[in-house]
RNA sequence: GCCGGUGUGGCGGAAUGGUAGACGCAGCGGAUUCAAAAUCCGCCGAUGGCAACAUCAUGUCGGUUCGAGUCCGACCACCGGUACCA
């Protein structure tokens, strides 16, 4: 054995591995074990934060192949998206040729680290045998009522004449043109999700192994509300504004009602007065974001129209058109209540309406000056008047109480209302899954046939104009009527590239299958055992999956026990790395890469001229402040090994973890030296002093123990941080060759889920049989894991003063009064007696002076 | 704005409500060497003290508890999401 080479044992590993087909999941009598991790979009190069991501995957499944599981551990690519689209506008090359461009050469980047994938299975979403399935789900959604179309608003380019993304809107304002975006409503598709709020919110209950702050975000993004529906009459006589509220036990400090600019009744006033037209037009500029709308100037126009107070006939309120009412939710009007609003109460100190107050808190009342009172609904409050002639009350009461008032009266209804919207599928861009339907004049909307599937994007575009190749393409359009036969066009939006991810998991069970499909390798495969990912998925694209997980049920495309798709959910952090920055002779920042940045002590400089560079630590790794590292040059200079180990150890999973060059060579050196601990076992005598073996098997199989424990649970940087502990220990060990061969062997094991190549070459060395990848993994000694004596802290008011080393089992009584002999704790008590004294067995003693 | 999360030495971090700082980096000291690389050993939160030891210390302020990094409340900063980025 010579000194540690990555460059050379690494490719003769992988080459084995593949060989013996190692990592090719076929289906067996084994119990299955599915590991996934969020592919990835083709950018064109990985990234650190894949490398960690896929090395989290890669231990999970290795261990579990080392356990007796049938793992299947697949790969692909979400190559459908607006990336591919910018990069042809700016470049002019063919979003096709750069995706599959950019996926040949990212999988050439990933095979060097050894990752067991399953690359048999391996798809784009961009293939059309990949997307002609989905097409297919899509119209057995159609047929079982899951999908239909309405309008909606998208963020609209007035000068680019052409849809925005919400990150392609920048302050308001198109990022290309510069214009300012409006709001423009457009009929689009969408997928029926809130036909299954309920059923997604209850369900979240059983996801035991997802984390409680998905669940919680998840569960909020459903936004399950109880609130009253009810109408305010108009005073002239034409029909009444129907409003839904949360509140209504504060209707009787309503001050205005307000309606959407995109409200029936808004439209209609605007067709008469140029005045309110204008108003709404202007009321629509800016995005469509959430956050655009929430924080945006509040805007608001008197309509002149007047409503009756529902519990009161004499008391008239202004109706108001207001910009942040969404048509969207709930009825698209609202009545304002400025007291317990704070947005209702800046509209109102705004536009000089009145501010009434309904209740007030029990202690200590102020009157209501710039800042709303809202308390939370399960605080009780004072009432000032409350028609269901409530006192003192919480806010969940008075609203109970409210609904049941109005109901009785026949003037409201109480109605369970959610948050959630329908998913709007419906993209006019080109790079995305064409939906496959048709429009015919005499039949409409007319799905297309199965058998013309898929329905395939044409290659034949160009990206020179803003707007959807698919729309001006001069013939792709243009098709029969799957109904009639008459001459009809295709649709030419594209879906949601949130689809494409919806479903991938299923069709890795069957890749190749004729339909979406295979039921017999859905049954065997799913679900999902344990799925890896970025926590910004936490709610669009896991509650699309779970959603899609039962709408492909509903179509008979997965069985019921896949409902719920991913079984377990873990969700980790970013990789960071320090920023380094100078001053400019324009005075603005410049970045420099690390690798043109050497550090001396404490400062860093720029190798080149040895002028200093400021250091921000723990970046988000960006290509604009060049803060990144290349996973192509981290196995170079220190091979694929040394890039798993260091990612997963320096930091929890869930968390970020910073890339350090020294971190990275310190794995490496480590590395180097469990290489070197394993080449010199030659030199480890025949026979040991006494009880040597007996220490190192000890400490071994506390190893083995602690190892495992920290694979079962996400603990990879504590399980490293043990290995380091052991390898410490076998290195100072005089026990004898025999004893520490057997300890490298176990060492080798416990090291191949996180680096396998340097376990293989051990292993082989010293005589494994077969590949150590999939060997059965070592069995614990729970017989050596028992201490007899223990150690137990010794407080005095919390504060520790001493510790005192027992036998473990020794009685209560005998360990109080070793504690109070003791002279720490008598010095102390200072001759007086103690208060109390607590023991809490094999942990700790604690006397309360 | 709203929802969720995070905050501990010079740095990354460890710690079922029970010895705060495991393990690693950086730094300092030493061994080995003609010298270096590599390797090995030791020290390493702050303040005071020769030392024993004492005091302070887990974003800030309060609370619960024999005992709080951990639980509760308020606040600050940063990160993720906010339905057309993926």
């Amino acid at each position: 054995m010579s000194r540690y080479a990555p460059s050379e044992i690494e490719p003769k590993w992988q080459a084995a591995w593949d060989e013996a087909g190692t990592f090719r999941a076929e289906r067996s009598e084994q119990p299955k074990y599915y590991v996934l991790e969020m592919f990835p979009y083709p950018s064109g190069r990985i990234h650190m934060g894949h490398v960690r991501n896929y090395t989290m995957g890669d231990v999970i499944a290795r261990y579990k192949m080392a356990r007796g599981f049938n793992v299947l551990h697949p790969m692909g690519w979400d190559a459908f998206g607006m990336p591919a689209e910018n990069a042809a506008m700016a470049s002019g090359g063919h979003p096709k040729e750069w995706t599959y461009q950019n996926i040949a050469d990212m999988k050439a980047q990933m095979k060097p680290l050894g990752w067991s994938l399953d690359w048999s299975r391996e798809f784009a979403t961009c293939d059309p045998e990949y997307y002609g399935q989905q097409q297919a789900l899509f119209l057995d959604m159609l047929e079982a009522g899951l999908v239909y179309r309405k309008n909606a608003v998208v963020n609209w380019d007035p000068v680019d004449m052409t849809v925005l993304a919400n990150e392609q809107v920048e302050n308001g304002r198109g990022w290309r043109s510069g214009a300012e975006v409006e709001r423009r409503e457009l009929t689009q598709w969408f997928f029926k999700i809130s036909a299954y709020s309920e059923e997604l919110l209850d369900a979240i209950d059983s996801l035991d192994d997802w984390p409680a702050k998905v669940k919680l975000m998840q569960a909020n993004w459903i936004g399950k509300s109880r609130g009253l529906r009810m109408g305010f009459q108009r005073t002239d006589g034409q029909g009444q504004i129907e409003v839904y509220t949360t509140r209504p036990d504060t209707l009787m400090g309503a001050s205005f009602v307000g309606i959407s600019p995109d409200h029936p009744l808004a439209k209609q006033l605007a067709e008469a007065r140029p005045e309110v037209a204008a108003f709404c037009a202007e009321a629509r500029k800016g995005g469509t974001t959430e956050e655009a709308l929430e924080t945006g100037e509040k805007l608001g126009f008197d309509t002149g129209l007047t409503v009756t107070h529902p519990l009161d006939p004499d008391w008239q309120l202004p109706v108001w058109i207001a910009n942040f009412i969404l048509m969207d939710y709930g009825t698209g009007a609202i009545f304002g209540c400025p007291a317990h609003d704070q947005r209702d109460l800046d509209f109102c100190r705004k536009y000089d309406l009145p501010v009434v107050e309904t209740f007030t808190a029990l202690e200590g009342h102020a009157p209501v000056t710039d800042e709303a009172y809202v308390p939370p609904k399960t605080e009780p409050v004072k009432w000032v008047k409350h028609f269901a002639g409530l006192d003192v009350a919480t806010g969940q009461e008075a609203i109970d109480a409210t609904i049941a008032v109005a109901e009785q009266g026949g003037w409201g209804k109480g109605v369970t209302q959610y948050r959630l919207r329908d998913w709007g599928l419906s993209r006019q861009r080109y790079w995305g899954c064409p939906i496959p339907v048709v429009h015919c004049e005499s039949c409409g909307v007319v799905p297309e046939r199965k058998e013309n599937l898929p329905i395939r994007l044409p290659d034949d575009v160009s990206f020179d104009v803003p707007g959807n190749p698919l729309d001006r393409h001069p013939t792709w359009r243009d098709c029969a009527c799957p109904s009639c036969g008459a001459p009809a066009r295709r649709e030419t939006d594209t879906m949601d590239t949130f689809v494409d991810s919806s479903w991938y998991y299923a069709r890795f069970t069957a890749p190749r299958a004729e339909t979406p499909t295979d039921l017999d390798a859905a049954a065997y495969w799913m679900n999902v055992d344990q799925y890896i990912g970025g926590i910004e998925h936490a709610i669009l694209h896991l509650l699309y999956s779970r959603f899609f997980a039962r709408a492909m049920h509903k179509t008979g495309h997965l069985p019921a026990s896949a409902i719920e798709p991913f079984n377990a959910l873990f969700t980790q952090g970013m990789v960071t790395h320090a920023i380094y920055k100078s001053a400019g002779a324009d005075g603005r920042a410049v970045y420099h890469f690390p690798e043109e940045v050497e550090t001396q002590g404490e400062r860093a400089v720029l190798r080149e001229t040895g002028q200093e560079v400021e250091v921000v630590p723990s970046a988000k790794m960006s290509k604009s402040k060049r803060n990144v590292v290349d996973p192509d040059d981290i196995v170079a200079r220190y091979g694929a090994d040394t890039a798993r180990w260091f990612v997963l150890s320096d930091s929890p999973p869930e968390r970020d973890v910073e890339w350090t060059a020294s971190g990275a060579e310190a794995a490496q050196k480590h590395l180097a030296r469990v290489w070197r601990i394993v080449s010199e076992l030659g030199e480890a005598p025949e026979a040991a002093p006494q009880g040597a073996d007996e220490e190192l098997a000890k400490a071994l199989h506390r190893t083995i123990h602690d190892v495992t424990m920290g694979f079962e649970s996400f603990g990879f940087n504590a399980a490293i941080a043990k290995l380091y502990g052991f390898t410490a220990t076998l290195a100072k060990s005089p026990a004898s060759r025999g004893a520490k061969t057997e300890a490298c062997r176990a060492l080798a094991q416990l090291m191949s889920p996180l680096t396998p190549h340097l376990a293989e070459e051990i292993w082989a060395e010293l005589g494994g049989e077969g590949l150590v990848t999939g060997a059965p993994w070592p069995q614990v000694d729970e017989s050596l894991l028992v201490d007899d004596s223990v150690t137990l802290p010794i407080q005095v008011n919390g504060k520790r003063r001493a510790e005192i080393t027992v036998p473990k089992e020794m009685a209560k009584a005998e360990i109080e009064a070793l504690v109070l002999a003791h002279e720490a704790v008598q010095k102390q008590l200072n001759g007086g007696a103690p208060k109390k004294l607590i023991v809490v067995p094999g942990r700790i003693v604690n006397v309360v002076v």
